[in-house]
DNA sequence: ATTCAGATTGCAACCGGCTGCAAAAATTGT
DNA sequence: ACAATTTTTGCAGCCGGTTGCAATCTGAAT
């Protein structure tokens, strides 16, 4: 089918170590043998074969992208990111979408034979536990929006979700809210827990705050404006720190269908900073997390696991930001 | 590094040859054979190498999914269904961003180099020759939302664009609008050309129905409030067809920043259906289109197109449907 | 027990490309 | 012009699998 080596070796009147070695990088080829080379592959519409140039090298270049935010918008700016940054360094995402398992054994397992290169799971509400099923696999990982730990199993690289909780506590307090809600994402998602302890931290130091706590089912807008809609039924708070912006955005839905306003009735603040975040007619409130230097890191970060694959499980953080916008009152 | 054949065969006490066998449908493997090399298999923890299987085989079971649509919500849930199903069929996409350029020439080379069993490419943007330069390469393709046309270079997948502006036209003569606008999406973009045509097609046969004609730069937010903004200064007609959802609610953002409502100053129809549409604080009229059928379909035709790679180009239709919202006056 | 078809097995070659090694060619120095 | 180096080249074997073929084995039928 495919035009091979063999064939280009033939016309151009060489080897085949002839035609592989024009096309290694660092190997002995005089600059007469090159032009043929060239000239015949051109003529035949040559191109290696990755894969198979991969067996010898046991490189690919494949990296898996391992996410379970299909339905966060913030997560399209992810992707785009990702996509962006692995192709400008050569490297091919090959894309996992974990629907509801969280199980790695099958994305393990698929991804060992496609033999990736590395992998990075892009997700915060997936366990430390199932990036670490790849590192025990011998293939590097990272972790990105991952859970902190001072020693981590597996580099991650993310922000700080407990001084987020801090910072979202502290934005409120300075406000002069005196009943404060926090509506968290998925119990059982890391962020959500991490982003709780730093809340309730900071607000257990306060004194005649009123705190009240829930969950919504998942970061989306539905489970935001669900969420909501309970809390407007059960003498609510006078704010909010929402689980992220998608969600922040359902509970902002929720309390103008309920004729209320923010931060007029409700104040509001999300996190994330996603791009609808500043669209006039949301203009969010919200922490920021500094995606695009996330993204930047977790490839060169997975680099670097590729080059030396007994580095040292690293942490990388990055700070947050609280962006005034419009649905917290003022200070 | 990783397990390989030899390994289970000498450990099972068979040739290479059963054990490849075993891995193999519809290869001949007596029991005993097929127990003990598994057996010698799961306790080495192997798993095949998809790729150099490939090699004999020819297949790789690798999708290219190319798009340049990483700014528009839509598709977030198109590449959630894309993976899923790809993933289901036993297919990996390997995802390409097209970020800016529109020559095919890189993608095709990269994508021809991993040996991809076939190609999706999606978008609405992209001229018809862009896909069927992989088509030429024999490489089998899809495009999905792609121009429909009646007889196509290659396979397509999606609606038909023209109709779908002849809706909208009708749409907003039947409610009674006398000055229409139509607020199309990027010049270039086949779906803008195509809408516009049916749209005009529509009006052009009507009696006394003023016609604005603009464009914005992009399918996005942005793009579609700034669009909106320049209507708004000079004259703007009494209801608008956005090029899609993502623009339209930009529009309306514009709209009421301008201290202005939809739909008691200005209506808005959009396309798509996206999960956003449906919001409470957008609730969008719009067109609705199929989208989880156009991706069934679209991986269902390149896994025919596998099998038969002289598959004569096949385009496949989904019809379109007013979804009745709330940005447009009643009937 | 013998025959024979069908199932199972291993050998060896191959998929497309890489690379250690030794031979051949080009370059350098004298 | 000749020897010593250095560079370039081709051979052959390997990467991890698959597969056509012929040999072996199996079990049923005679």
């Amino acid at each position: 089918m495919a035009v091979t080596l063999k064939e280009v070796a033939e016309r151009a009147g060489v080897s085949r170590s002839a035609v592989s070695r024009t096309y290694t990088d660092g190997a002995s080829v005089s600059p007469k043998t090159r032009k043929k080379v060239e000239k015949a592959a051109k003529e035949l519409g040559y191109s290696p074969n990755a894969l198979a140039s991969s067996l010898t090298t046991g490189r690919t270049k494949l990296i898996g992208l391992i996410s379970n935010n299909f339905h966060n918008p913030l997560f399209l700016e992810v992707f785009d990111l990702f996509t962006r940054r692995l192709q400008e360094k050569g490297l091919r995402p090959l894309l996992v979408n974990l629907t509801d398992e969280t199980d790695p054994e099958n994305s393990l397992r698929m991804l060992k034979q496609y033999s990736v290169d590395g992998v990075i799971v892009a997700s915060s509400t997936l366990l430390p536990e199932f990036a670490k099923a790849f590192h025990d696999a011998k293939i590097p990982v990272v972790h990105s929006f991952g859970r902190f730990a001072s020693a981590p199993d597996v580099h991650v690289v993310g922000v700080d979700n407990v001084e987020c909780g801090r910072m979202a506590a502290r934005t409120l307090l300075a406000r002069g809210y005196k009943h404060i809600g926090f509506l968290g994402g998925p119990k059982g998602a890391t962020s959500t827990i991490d982003r709780r302890a730093g809340f309730m931290e900071v607000i257990g130091q306060a004194k005649g705050i009123k705190v009240k706590v829930s969950n919504a089912a998942a970061y989306s807008f539905e489970a935001g404006r669900v969420a909501m809609l309970k809390e407007l039924k059960a003498s609510p708070a006078e704010a909010y720190f929402c689980g992220d912006d998608v969600m922040s955005i359902g509970a902002l839905s929720a309390i103008e269908s309920a004729g209320l306003a923010a931060p007029e009735d409700i104040g509001i603040i999300g996190l994330n900073d996603m791009e609808m975040a500043k669209w006039e007619n949301i203009n969010l409130t919200t922490i920021r997390q500094p995606i695009k230097q996330i993204v930047d890191s977790s490839v060169e970060l997975v680099m670097a696991a590729l080059e030396d694959s007994n580095r040292h499980p690293e942490a990388r953080l990055f700070s947050c930001q609280v962006i005034e916008r419009g649905t917290l009152r003022p200070l």
